[in-house]
Parts: C-alpha cells; sequence; structure tokens
DNA sequence: CGTCTATTTGAATGTACTCAAAAGCGGTGG
DNA sequence: CCACCGCTTTTGAGTACATTCAAATAGACG
C-alpha cells in the first residue's frame, strides 16, 4: 500500500454532509482539526479517573467503552465501529474526571477531535453545533431504546435483537463483552446461544 | 390568584439563558413560539403509534413518559418535573410513530413547542442549537449514567441512588412507577423499603 | 363510610448468577 | 509438526436475587 501517511477522511465528511453541507474550506478547515491515530489492539484511549479531552471519530476498526466494578469486573458501555463516534461525554462535557475506559478491540485508524478544537468548529462553522445536536439525539435515542430493552426484554430476547441490529459487532467483540454490554454473565450468555443452537 | 391567562415564562428562560445569552428580542420571539397548555392528572400528552409533534417542557407539575410492554405492563423511561423537558425523541425526530407515552402526574402547566417551530428557532436564532446540542448533551450523560447503574447495580442500591439524586420525585410518583423506572416490581421494591426501614 | 387504588406481605417459583472445571482455539517455540 | 501456553468459551451443580400470584392492609377521595 502507497498513501502510508495520508489519511482517509472520506468516512467522516460522508458522516457529516449526511445532516449538514459543507463547501470545499469548510470541509478542509474541519479536517484540519482533526488528529489522525493508529492504534493496535488492546490500546487505551481514555481511562477512568483522568478528564477525557477527546471525541473519537473510528475511521476503520473497533473500539468499546466500560467501567470497572467495586470488584473489577468490566461493564461494557458502547462499543464504536466504522463511522461512529465514542467519548465519555461525562468527563467530556464538564472537564472532570471520567469513570470510562475506551480501548480498542481491534487494530484500528482514528481521528480526534479535541474539547478545544470542537468548541473552536462551533465558532468558526456554526454547521458543527447543529451536527452535533442531530448526532447527539441519535444517540440519546438509541441509549434510551436500549434501557427499555433492558426493562422490557428477556436476556435471550436482548441477545437475539443484539444479534439482529449490531451483528458486525459479534464479529470483532469477544462474547464476554457482549455478555457484558447485555446486561448478563458470559456464562449465562454462552447457555443462552446453545438453547438457541440446539432449538433451531 | 389573578393573572390567570398569563403564563409564567421565567422558569423556561432561566434555564435557557442557564448555557446561552438572550436578547429581549430573541426571549420574546421565543415565547411567541411556545403554547401553553395547563393538564389535569393523568392526561395523556402523547400515544404510542402517533407521531409526537412537541417537545413538552414543565413549568409545574409532573409528568411521566413510558411504554407498555406485550402483557400491557406500563415501563417507565422518564419523568420530568418543573424545569425539565420531556418528549419521544424518537418519534418527535423522525417523525414516525412513536412507542412511548406521556402522562401527567399531576396538574402540570406545560409548554409546548412544536417540531416545525423548533426547527423556525434553530433558523432565526442558531444559538437555540447550541442550547438543545447541551441539554441534549446532558441527557445522553444521564441516560449512559442510568445505564451503568442498572449494569452495576442491586435494586437496592438503584433504589437508594435514586432517593438520593431525585428525591422530589418520590412525592409526586406512585411507588410503582418509581419501581418500573428502576427496572423491578413494586412488591419488590416494596420490601426492600421495608428491608431499609427496619434497619436503620 | 364505602369504593377505588396504592402498598404491603407471604409462599412458591424462576431467571440468571457464582464458582469450579473442562474443552476449544490460536499462537509460539522447541 | 507437535507440545505447550494463555485466553475464550462451554458445561454443570448449587444458589440467590428478584418475580409471580394471591390476599391482606392502608390511604385517598367523593
Amino acid at each position: 500500500m502507497l498513501r502510508k501517511h495520508s489519511t482517509d477522511t472520506s468516512t467522516i465528511l460522508a458522516s457529516v454532509q449526511k445532516y449538514v453541507k459543507l463547501t470545499e474550506e469548510e470541509s478542509a478547515l474541519f479536517i484540519s482539526y482533526l488528529e489522525p491515530k493508529s492504534v493496535i489492539r488492546r490500546t487505551l484511549l481514555a481511562k477512568e479517573g483522568e478528564i477525557c479531552r477527546h471525541s473519537i471519530f473510528v475511521i476503520d476498526g473497533a473500539l468499546k467503552s466500560y467501567t470497572l466494578d467495586k470488584n473489577s469486573d468490566e461493564h461494557v458501555i458502547s462499543f464504536a465501529l466504522s463511522g461512529w463516534w465514542i467519548a465519555d461525554m461525562y468527563s467530556l462535557i464538564n472537564q472532570k474526571p471520567g469513570i470510562l475506559r475506551i480501548e480498542s478491540l481491534a487494530e484500528s485508524e482514528l481521528l480526534l477531535l479535541s474539547k478545544q478544537n470542537q468548541e473552536q468548529l462551533y465558532e468558526r462553522i456554526p454547521k458543527f453545533e447543529r451536527f452535533f445536536r442531530i448526532i447527539t439525539e441519535n444517540a440519546l435515542v438509541a441509549s434510551q431504546q436500549r434501557i427499555i430493552n433492558n426493562l422490557t426484554l428477556t436476556a435471550e430476547e436482548r441477545y437475539v435483537h443484539f444479534m439482529e441490529k449490531y451483528p458486525y459487532v459479534l464479529t470483532c467483540a469477544p462474547l464476554h463483552n457482549i455478555a457484558s454490554y447485555l446486561g448478563m454473565t458470559p456464562e449465562f450468555l454462552s447457555k443462552i446461544r446453545r438453547r438457541i443452537a440446539t432449538r433451531t
């Protein structure tokens, strides 16, 4: 492969242009605010107790965010695949120590947008205020839908629903992470899978 | 009481000015986009299957949003007290049939902002794009925190946490609604309360 | 006071968890 | 190429947290 040090910005531009139209100059300014980063598997991009300084956009690869409880058990809060944003929103907004870790599940190509640059962007190109409003709204809807699923569905139903909605996550995240995301133990998820397999 | 037909807009203006500064004219325009509404207890403000056309701001009183599962059991998604916004975000954003009901828990004074007026507002006063971005961000953080609590805490811990964080909700919402919000049965919540009471 | 709804109680049950161990699955090195 | 190691996934037995169902009690309102 040539172009080793050039970064593929088409994914992120397409994702923005889905909601707001950008001129060439605006696109260029936006890109100039982003910092490319390549990481190998298991790289920590944010850590609990530290202040989260960037929003992360995934060009390619996969990340997860999670908390550790008092027994140091992992609880996966979200996955982020190609085209998704991820951050410890609480820490990023309030610039206070966060509670999440963000870690790569695979080798990944990322773009970092610092809090400072993000606010600059809002001032220089107000359209981005709209863009981030819209994707935050969508994230809120997804988050509420997840709460509804946790309240109304059994463990098995949640797993089936997850498989249908995010089949590609299954290809890069280990099962115990998915169990954690769905709010069940890995052992129980394994039993659910057997139940489904022997039934069909 | 006099001033029967005038509406108290100070609560909502204060809530907006917490994040963006408005001129007199901007405030007046904003207010002109709002439709006051008084409701008695148990009034339905949105219904599953219908398209949600307004964001609702609570001046005074209390609302809840909830879904009905296949057994017609209620699952409370959110409460909204004085100073809070509530809506079926999914339906409002996509203008598709929603899955939530919104209902008053008590006599309430509300302000309705129609989807159309909200978009007008974004065009005429871009600051509102920022305001709604910020409150949506805050709502997202709260929603994710709730997911974390559901994943990491026992039923009793969730109840204690809720009491500390939203003590005033307890004063206007029936216990079975709180049980539902916390993801447990009313019977079990009752037992938790007894356990706590007899312990202290 | 009676009616309606909300809350509490108790017994039986079930869904999902814990703990311990075995099996599978790559990767690495001899 | 096989042996071994570390990690993930599966299995099983016993257990616990929370549910279901039924009924009693308490509160609110006309």
